[in-house]
DNA sequence: TTCTATTATATAGCTAGCTATGTATATATA
DNA sequence: TATATATACATAGCTAGCTATATAATAGAA
């Protein structure tokens, strides 16, 4: 099987089991790259967040409207540009920080599980090389 | 940036530059792993399909449908159980095969040019072990 | 042999990715 | 200043992943 059809199947593997794991916690696994980006600094516009996720912009806007419904952000006209908002985190956004932290850490393990410290190392300083690579 | 989303975004970048890569070829990104598999043994069954491409039956059907509609393969109900179909390439199918292959080459180009010849092996054995501990 | 459980595939409906395009505002230039 | 271009976000519609469930046929057991 070549590199990245193993590295695909790899990574659906990693998503799905993410998604187990925060069954129940009401927490989709699309919203916690943005929850993440939220914790580290609330009132973010839709661009800077989407650009550091990694996805596209349409994209956003749905996980965006969706964390909106659930709750777990507003978005606030920006009093300099009246074309961009600014998300901010809920009260209920801020609060499933630690639940979502821990999940995170949860899937995380895989890696401690199944490869030795060096391999990990390496696994996450050959992925750095990769996305430094593809990245646009 | 923890493992488990370098990894899944990475993944994400992969998979764009195969779809920008099969853009007017006809063939859709989710058919390769598909028409990979048959190029191997014709006649297969879904249930072997999905199994070794890694994502649920109700994927696969999908995606065997719109195949199907593309003229890409038929299928045909088994002799031996009419609750199975077997899937066959249709020409158009076996056809496709030349470029197809060598855009998935040229896909896996991208390893190729940012790794070293070690950190490709590398990466490929580490790949293999999350996928043995992950595989369900 | 008939009923039950299992199996193979299909359907419905959800999330999350994409491109193309629309709308309103901001910015730059003639 | 007026107009054209660029930017921020939203909408529409596509593919591809998922779970839950339906349908039809096989296999097994009473």
């Amino acid at each position: 099987m070549n590199t990245s059809t193993i590295f695909k199947k790899v990574a659906l593997l990693l998503t799905n089991r993410g998604i187990k794991l925060l069954k129940g916690t009401g927490i989709s696994h699309g919203h916690t790259p943005f929850l993440m980006l939220l914790w580290k600094k609330d009132g973010l516009r839709q661009k800077e967040m989407y650009q550091q996720v990694g996805v596209e912009q349409p994209t956003a806007v749905r996980i965006l409207d969706r964390m909106e419904g659930d709750g777990l952000i507003v978005r606030k006209q920006s009093p300099h540009d009246r074309r961009a908002s600014e998300v901010y985190l809920t009260s209920k956004g801020k609060g499933c920080k630690k639940i979502v932290d821990l999940k995170v850490k949860e899937l995380n393990q895989v890696f401690l599980e199944c490869l030795s410290k060096d391999e990990h190392a390496e696994l996450n300083r050959i992925l750095g090389k990769i996305h430094d690579y593809l990245q646009p």
